[in-house]
RNA sequence: GUGGUCUUAGCUCAGUUGGCAGAGCAUCGGAUUGUGGUUCCGAGUGUCGUGGGUUCGAGCCCCACAUUCCACCCCA
């Protein structure tokens, strides 16, 4: 009995169309990258299960994939997982590989990543991630770049969007001013869906966390600054100063924000509240403080970015931080890193609802051989190989069939043009070349054909 | 992990109270044995997601599983 084929539950195919602008997605965002002299770099799908587990809390641990190996029992407990990010085995690379880099270590890496997550819209089990990180640097420089580099990548994929910035040490030094310094990721968590449910239910969830009134109380401040959008960033960073007064972390994690400004400021990329359109224009690119933002992920230990397309609602599109210490799980303490992640999956999506794929993505083949038999196709074939040479991408039509046929193949993978083969034109050694878009066709021969189609 | 939703031709989808399985697009053939994208004529295809159940009879009702999407949770 034929069984009906199927792939996994949050996998996906990938057809010529798709492909071609994935690529196009992953070559704007590799060209980038190396614009600011990071290296590519690639790990395995799997990775021992030791380092996978417990690096990403418990909800992480829950949606890794287990790899089970063939003859085991399946009570033992599988040994090997699907890599869940390309931060984590960066930093077992780096452990395991620290006397062959040399640092400040700045690489990049663009490989699928799986999650045994319930799959939705935007949302998958197998997805690529498109990292850079710079390792081994405490430079606020770090940070700069990240940001350059995502206005860039936008910037030339046409998308606009706002980067959310915060810094887990305010929000640390937050929830040491409100009493409440064991709290910080009940806090987060719960501020983090400010824009979504509103102030009220965010503090009836602060309390249900285990916060006191009066902790609750002392946040006011901090939230409602948030839920009205006036302030300039200098403002902003100025109020937290006073709030956190007495908190050692959170001053040092201000002071790191204002520095991060004062460099985008000296490179034009000025910081504004969203509502001030005048940045957009100039920049494309909007930077938020958003003291709201929290991130998932344990190991950030600084600034925490999270970029957001303005024209279409779908989460998301790029995260990251800074982690100082996330090598020394693997036995390299002190050794700091600041990185994103690019989701080119979500990317493509946001890329399709907002048609901004460019038109030409799907034609490669530059010119098509028709012919009318035997001969005429070997004849063909002569040409296509001097063409080829020549560095012109063509494709011979591989069996004399109709005309309408062959015609209708070159219509539909739209190739530009067409070499007519026919006993007439192989007589005078030459062949009718017909141009697709206008329907113009002239006799001409091969290194005239050359110097037309190179032109 | 919790609750809900979707699945019918290659694609997008109709399908009435349970009574012979439908359309558009695409494909293929022809009008045109050397000229495509536009025209005209003709043709084909279905284990109705999978497996059970109820019924004289199920695309439609019931159960289980898979899948899609959605809300939690979390996240790219």
């Amino acid at each position: 009995m034929a069984q009906k084929p199927s792939i996994p539950k949050g996998t996906r195919d990938f057809g010529q169309l798709e492909m071609a602008r994935r690529n196009y997605i992953f070559d704007t965002i590799r060209s980038v990258f190396k614009l600011y002299g990071f290296q590519q770099i690639e790990t395995p799908a799997m990775e021992n299960i030791g380092t996978l587990m417990g690096k990403y809390g418990e909800e992480g641990d829950k949606l890794l994939f287990r790899i089970q190996n063939s003859g085991e029992k399946a009570s033992l407990a599988p040994e090997k997982g699907l890599r869940y990010d390309l931060t984590v085995p960066f930093a077992r690379y780096v452990v395991q590989h620290r006397e062959e880099l040399s640092f400040p270590f700045k690489r990049f890496q663009i490989q699928p990543v799986w999650r045994a997550d319930r799959p939705q819209k935007g949302r998958y089990r197998e997805f690529y991630q498109c990292d850079v990180d710079v390792i081994g640097s405490d430079s606020l420089i770090g940070e700069l770049e990240l940001i350059q580099i995502v206005e860039e990548v936008y910037r030339r994929l046409g998308i606009r969007v706002s980067l959310h910035i915060n810094n887990r040490k305010i929000l640390a030094g937050i929830a040491e001013v409100i009493g409440a310094p064991d709290k910080m990721m009940d806090i987060t968590v719960a501020i983090d869906k400010l824009d979504k449910i509103g102030l009220e239910a965010v503090n009836s969830e602060l309390r249900e966390r285990g916060l006191s009134d009066d902790a609750v109380n002392a946040l006011q401040p901090i939230l409602k600054g948030q839920g009205d959008k006036v302030q300039s960033v200098r403002e902003q960073l100025a109020e937290l100063r006073t709030y956190l007064a007495s908190s050692e972390i959170g001053l040092k994690g201000v002071e790191e924000m204002e520095e991060i400004f004062n460099l985008t400021d000296a490179v034009g990329l000025t910081a504004e509240r969203s509502d001030s359109g005048a940045v957009r224009q100039r920049s494309g690119l909007t930077i938020e403080l958003d003291l709201c933002l929290a991130r998932g992920l344990n190991y950030y230990t600084g600034a925490i970015f999270e970029v957001k397309a303005l024209d279409a609602q779908i989460g998301s599109i790029t995260g990251g931080g800074r982690y100082d210490n996330l090598t020394g799980i693997f036995g390299l303490p002190n050794v700091s890193g600041v990185g994103i992640s690019f989701g080119a999956d979500r990317i493509y999506d946001v890329l399709t609802e907002l048609n901004l794929f460019p038109e030409a993505l799907q034609s490669s083949t530059e010119m098509l051989f028709v012919t009318f038999g035997q001969s005429e196709l070997l004849y063909a074939l002569t040409w296509a190989k001097a063409l080829r040479k020549a560095g012109i991408a063509v494709e011979v039509y591989p069996e004399p069939a109709k005309m309408k046929k062959q015609m209708g193949y070159a219509d539909a993978r739209r190739i530009p043009y067409v070499a007519i083969v026919g006993g007439d034109e192989m007589a005078q050694s030459k062949v009718m070349l017909k141009n697709m878009a206008t329907g113009e066709q002239q006799l001409i021969a091969l290194d005239e054909m050359v110097k037309c189609l190179n032109k």
